[in-house]
DNA sequence: GATCCACAGGAAATAGTGGCTT
DNA sequence: AAGCCACTATTTCCTGTGGATC
């Protein structure tokens, strides 16, 4: 197979169609889905007749199918409705505009996606490059304006599809006027139909009754797969995606369960799994799949998944965080709180020898440290020896994290790692 | 059972930020 | 440009805590 010099040859190749591995696949299949399929399909329907559509709310768990479900739908629904435009006549042809907004890129540094954003967002989408407005500096009422007339120039329905709309944070300004913009007279010529998708199940409570009213007219619930329906959703994916001879149901088995039990049920998770294990197996040469595949799979994705959890945080939780490594190299903890922060100190000195920033407090630091808690990186151990040493905390990495992984966080994020001074800190 | 250590962690004060209005 | 308001991050201050020790 291959050039038997390259490097990058494989002996053998288990995988016949990486596509359908693909994070952003969508099956021409949904499988276990049929209830919010069948809900869903009701929803639309009255696009395709032509009549005003409704507005949607989705909602589960990541990986249980809410965006692939809504694309699959999406398709057909094109699709058909082309179908059905053939066969009519130029004013009986139903014309439909799809937006989809994916509600996460349109941050504002660390900050949250405003509907603001959001509504900038959809102007530029519909506007040609060149002509797109910017993202500050207009009144928000001018941002809205713009967006109905942009819209307004449109024809028939427009729907627009709002992924990860809990980003959009507290403001719920834009999903109270959109699915009523055409009541209150911004639009003539267009029939606006809004779909929600959220894994935040919060965020629905926490919208003003108004709009729930509107936006959550139907609702859509994703429960989290079971072990049957992700072995289901795997057999499916290896059968288009790998060599007949790669795999076993064994190691499909496997690998649903493996993902049911850690993630919840999520698809996404369990057929990177399989993908992972693939890639294993071919790297090892191996001419199938085997469990310990699978299970060297699991491993690297749950190891990437915390480095990149440690990657998200914020600054001076990524400082304490190198701070106890280095602790923890110097076989130093659990340590006192007062120890980290001389070293967090230091971590914090090596990172902004200009003096640009200074460490926070002691106080200012256990704030954060008690967040590294909460978040399952670090345990707290509680000390108390009484009149003869009083009461105090101990820190420590918790079982997911090591200082590797803080390592590999900081590559990530693009900071070099700098070895800190050990005098003082041991004190 | 009173004492007392050494800190945890609550509360208020303060500084900093960003958007909006005038 | 300046003032105002809302909100967040951080510092300062300080009281409360639990159990070993006497």
């Amino acid at each position: 197979m291959g050039d038997p010099d390259s490097i990058f040859a494989d002996d053998v190749e288990l995988i016949e169609d990486a596509e359908v591995l693909e994070e952003d696949y969508t099956p021409d299949k949904i499988l276990c889905r049929n209830d919010a399929l069948s809900d869903f399909t009701d929803v639309l329907k009255p696009i395709y007749k032509g009549r005003p559509p409704q507005n949607a709310f989705l909602y589960g768990d990541t990986g249980v199918g809410k965006t692939a479900v809504t694309k699959h739908l999406r398709n057909k629904l094109v699709n058909d409705i082309e179908q059905k435009n053939a066969d009519l006549s130029a004013d009986e042809r139903v014309t439909l505009n799809i937006i989809w907004i994916n509600c996460e890129n349109f941050t504002t540094g660390d900050h949250k996606t405003s509907s603001y954003q959001v509504a900038v967002g959809i102007v530029n989408r519909l506007r040609e490059q060149g002509n797109r407005i910017t993202g500050t500096g207009y009144a928000p009422q001018d941002v809205y304006d713009i967006m109905y007339s942009e819209l307004d120039a449109l024809d028939g329905t427009v729907l627009i599809i709002l992924d990860e709309v809990d980003k959009i944070g507290d403001d719920d300004t834009l999903l109270y006027e959109l699915p009523r913009s055409r009541d209150m007279g911004y639009l003539e010529n267009v029939r606006v139909g809004v779909i929600g998708i959220s894994n935040d199940y919060t965020f629905r409570k926490n919208l003003s009754p108004k709009v729930k009213d509107s936006l959550c007219e139907t609702e859509i619930k994703f429960a989290p797969y079971d072990a049957t329906e992700l072995t289901q959703i795997l057999m499916r994916r290896a059968e288009l995606a790998l060599y007949d001879s790669a795999y076993s149901r064994g190691i499909i088995d496997l690998a649903s369960s493996l993902a049911y039990k850690e993630a919840s049920g999520s698809a996404r998770r369990a057929i990177r799994l399989l993908r992972g294990s693939a890639e294993i197996a071919e790297g090892e040469g191996a001419e199938q799949i085997a469990e310990s595949h699978v299970r060297k799979a699991d491993k690297k994705i749950e190891y990437g998944n915390i480095v990149e959890s440690i990657a998200d945080q914020d600054d001076e939780k990524l400082y304490i965080l190198k701070a106890i490594a280095h602790l923890d190299l110097l076989n130093k903890t659990p340590a006192r709180t007062r120890t980290v922060h001389r070293a967090y100190s230091r971590v914090v000195q090596g990172y902004n020898e200009d003096g640009a920033k200074d460490p926070l407090t002691q106080r200012g630091m256990f704030n954060h440290l008690s967040k590294l808690v909460m978040f399952g990186f670090v345990n707290t151990i509680d000390r108390n020896k009484g009149a003869g040493g009083g009461q105090w905390n101990e820190h420590e990495f918790s079982d997911d994290v090591d200082p590797a992984k803080v390592k590999e966080a900081y590559e990530e994020r693009g900071l070099n790692w700098k070895s800190i001074k050990t005098r003082g800190v041991d004190r």
